[in-house]
DNA sequence: TATAAAAGCTAACAAACGTTAGTTAATTTT
DNA sequence: AAAATTAACTAACGTTTGTTAGCTTTTATA
């Protein structure tokens, strides 16, 4: 893999947009701050993308698509539930630290999109996170872990996964397999029998 | 204490734009939008406040001395580390569930604050954060908490405190104290030796 | 009941918004 | 070298933005 890779125009609005809809939010950043920020006229930017709202969606889509691959991966192995979690939870980091804007926006400018994209993006959402609680009632029923309330587990589990792109530094001290070992402790052991 | 109590319009104002911030973020939240909400034109809402941002500025605040007082009363009671962190995630979680609209706006929207308030805004949200901290750090000296790494304990601490508002319904199953109680389980039972 | 204050209204402001049209310069394909 | 495509530009569009000015109606006070 490459470090510099050469960026297309559109690549490059892409990148831009993720950072300063993440930065600013989605509302509060115009066509013209964007375009300023890549260094073109407002206008020239529509040779390269359909809309304001087109940007946000590959953005908002193409990192659920992310996420989704790595759960599937899980999902489809035939690991006990407490090897499962680990790695799903490994996985969402991981998803998480090489795209932070791109997460950002993922969890707080969705709601921006308009219908039918912004259901189609909820399904999504509800799906992945239905992942994560059948891996918990799996392990229930392995016996390996408590009595514990998949949904109100899962809630805390995904706030503490979806607040690392708030704090996470790529040159921090902690790795984002640490972060996940870390995260692993603190809220899988509390479950184990 | 009176179910109905009758709002002032400036109460009123401050009620549905906290409702309206939250749902569609501040910056698309137009004074028009909330002027029609309120039942007035949105020329109206200026006998009653100063400016839009005013409005932020009011939720914002307001709400930080509510984190502010609660955190107080804990920190001057000479209880043990573990009690008070308890009472610090009690607290917490009672300001959150009894100002839904207010908290969402508290944790999302006071990036749109302009200077000084947002270096205000800022110092306060760090000095509540290492309230919580100093008790992490009391626990261990007290040796009742393992050696975890205070910074890391509380954000993941404070990213399942913060995402309540997203999920919780007063019609729903837990109550607040409830959910105080769960939250504790889990992240409480994880450090203790 | 007269008077002052509070709270509403309409009209308008200048600025910023997303987007389109039409044109030109640079690059790629034939 | 000619033709076609790509990507930039300027200018402008109709709307919406937060806010102010000036006037009128409602409410509270003296």
């Amino acid at each position: 893999m490459q470090l510099t890779k050469k960026l297309t125009r559109k690549e490059q609005i892409k990148k831009v947009a993720q950072n300063m809809f993440r930065e600013r939010g989605y509302s509060a950043t115009s066509m013209r701050d964007l375009a300023n920020a890549v260094g073109i006229e407002a206008a020239s930017l529509y040779n390269h993308i359909k809309s304001k709202e087109d940007i946000l969606r590959q953005i908002c889509f193409g990192i659920a698509d992310d996420f989704f691959h790595a759960i599937e991966q899980v999902e489809q192995s035939n690991l006990p539930a407490e090897e499962k979690l680990k790695q799903a939870i490994s996985q969402h980091v991981k998803v998480i630290t090489n795209n932070l804007d791109a997460s950002a926006v993922f969890l707080h400018e969705w709601r921006f999109l308009s219908e039918p994209y912004l259901s189609d993006f909820k399904k999504l959402r509800d799906s992945y996170e239905q992942s994560f609680k059948k891996i918990i009632i799996q392990g229930k029923e392995e016996g390996i872990f408590k009595a514990v309330d998949e949904k109100f587990y899962c809630l805390t589990l995904f706030s503490a996964l979806n607040w690392i792109y708030d704090w996470y530094k790529p040159t921090g001290l902690l790795s984002p397999q640490q972060i996940a070992e870390q995260l692993s402790n603190l809220l899988l052991e509390g479950i184990k029998k």
